[in-house]
DNA sequence: TTCCAGGCAATAC
DNA sequence: GTATTGCATGGA
């Protein structure tokens, strides 16, 4: 492939990814992610790219969530709320048999609190925003929660390569579906401008508009 | 009842 | 590097 055909390539994803982009911000509108606990329940703040004053909340979040309903989790987010555990000293505090029993709703709730430990001794000894690879190396973070904490506590612009991500690229041609997760992320991080609020629109605008297809 | 949901680590090849 | 398996609840 020609050096003026790669340029092309690029040039075209980058067209279409935008226009994607754009149409699902129509269509759906600002999803006020991250989704955080406030007086009891968990809310969505459009347009405000608020995030949670602790940012650990947005760890256990990710990491309640994996391969698992959001549903299922806010149940666990409340439960740990009313016992004012939502913050990475609690949580280290707080006995595995009594955390897996709060975080049970959202599944695997044992190998899960063993993984909100785990982070929370990571989160307790940051000095400064942790590095992917820094994250990756936590016991219980992979890629994807990785990317959820970069982007979501610390506006980063990361690209979370989920399977809604992997079926709505799919879905414009863009991808086969099963490239490794660091292609595409590199894929489209490399067509799109490095502007934390559009990764944070556009993975949950991709999520939001997955789910509706879904049920239809 | 089966299938899936905002994955990951361990293991085997 | 890719393929497989255990982990577990709640809703459709």
């Amino acid at each position: 492939m020609s050096f003026l055909n790669l340029e092309e390539k690029v040039g075209e994803l980058r067209g279409k990814l935008k226009k994607a982009y754009n149409e699902l911000l129509f269509k759906h509108g600002p999803q006020g992610w991250w989704p955080f606990v406030e007086d009891g329940e968990v809310i969505y703040h459009p347009n405000s790219y608020h995030f949670p004053k602790e940012k650990f909340e947005v760890f256990i979040g990710a990491i309640l969530t994996q391969n698992t309903s959001w549903k299922n989790v806010e149940k666990a987010l409340i439960n740990l709320y009313e016992e004012n555990l939502l913050n990475a000293e609690e949580i280290i505090k707080t006995p595995p048999q009594k955390l897996e029993d709060l975080i049970k709703s959202s599944g695997y709730y044992r190998v899960k609190a063993k993984k909100l430990k785990e982070a929370a001794n990571f989160y307790l000894s940051l000095k400064a925003p942790p590095s992917r690879q820094a994250l990756l190396s936590v016991w219980g973070i992979g890629k994807e929660t990785a990317d959820s904490i970069l982007l979501y506590a610390y506006n980063k612009p990361f690209f979370i390569v989920d399977t809604y991500a992997r079926r709505f690229l799919s879905s414009l041609n863009l991808i086969e579906g099963k490239e490794p997760y660091d292609r595409i992320r590199a894929l489209v991080e490399a067509s799109l401008e490095k502007d934390f609020r559009i990764y944070n629109e556009f993975h949950a605008l991709i999520v939001e508009e997955m789910k509706r297809r879904v049920k239809k």
